[in-house]
DNA sequence: TCATTGTTTTAGAATTAGTCTAAATCTACT
DNA sequence: AGTAGATTTAGACTAATTCTAAAACAATGA
């Protein structure tokens, strides 16, 4: 009858920088090696949004690569976030309908959401779903679980 | 270590039809009961919105209410989800950026979303998550626990 | 190098879900 | 009935996102 069991594990630290590449070389590989074309605009994108794990909206990115002096629509961000999120690199998160938050940490992981401040921060520990087939809708396959869980704050 | 865990029970059936008011005093009672004030929309629209277990997009219960050939505006189609929301008769489910929808059941239960099909439908069995309280971020609550597990179709 | 072709970017228009506004209508209460 | 507060309404408005069609760019091959 259980159709989905949790099981916990610790989030393994990204322990990159051992190799003398640059931030820039790294992200270049990082798009080619998902086959995008490396543009200048994907690029600072691409270093504006990788630098920090964090959750942005396309206006606050598009806020923070103009702030970096980059010239670059506000068509591209979105068009650039898009096809991020096509080929795997980063995750949007729906957390109400006024606007998309895109996590420049595309692992598997799940997020608290202040419904008071707005605050959204990942959950420390991962959530290993492991789902029966079987019993997915017919036809279907697991494509990403996503689990946001909404704190209040204790006294307002 | 652990913050999260889940148990699975099942759902109980909603058993009701025992007693034997109409579905029209039914729908008064539980409106009143939260404290809502009956108005002719607010009526017609829950009746139209609780007739059955189901995910609608605002636009969706506009067109069934006026289907139905009540004369109601769209702006208290949303001021009327948004006051149920408010009251807890029904949930807001983010599944994109694009629509709100809501669940006329508010109990707690999850969902499957087909990606390709855009089909929305209940996880039958229930997780019962417990938190430790102290695991969630400083000074915050739990509120409410959002899990919509994303399928694919096998062979699209 | 130049021409060709496909890809990407751009500004601004268009779309769309949802909110706001201010007037009109209701409801409840005296 | 008369008044005050709550609710509804149509339509204006907002803001995120998508679309469009042209311009800029990148890659390829003669």
């Amino acid at each position: 009858m259980e159709i989905l069991s949790f099981s916990i594990y610790t989030l393994q630290m990204d322990s990159k920088n051992d190799n003398p590449t640059t931030q820039q070389e790294r992200i270049d590989s990082l798009l080619s090696s998902c086959g995008i074309n490396l543009t200048k605009q994907r690029r600072v994108i691409a270093d504006t949004l990788f630098a920090k794990n964090q959750h942005v909206t396309a206006d606050q990115l598009f806020d923070a690569v103009k702030g970096s002096g980059a010239r670059v629509s506000k068509a591209t961000v979105y068009n650039t976030l898009g096809l991020f999120v096509k080929k795997g690199l980063v995750r949007e998160i729906f957390i109400d309908a006024s606007r998309t938050f895109y996590d420049s940490n595309a692992s598997h992981h799940h997020h608290f959401y202040n419904v008071d401040t707005g605050d959204l921060i990942d959950v420390k520990d991962r959530l290993a779903p492991h789902f029966v087939s079987h019993e997915l809708p017919a036809g279907t396959a697991m494509d990403v679980v996503d689990l946001v869980i909404r704190v209040r704050n204790c006294n307002p």
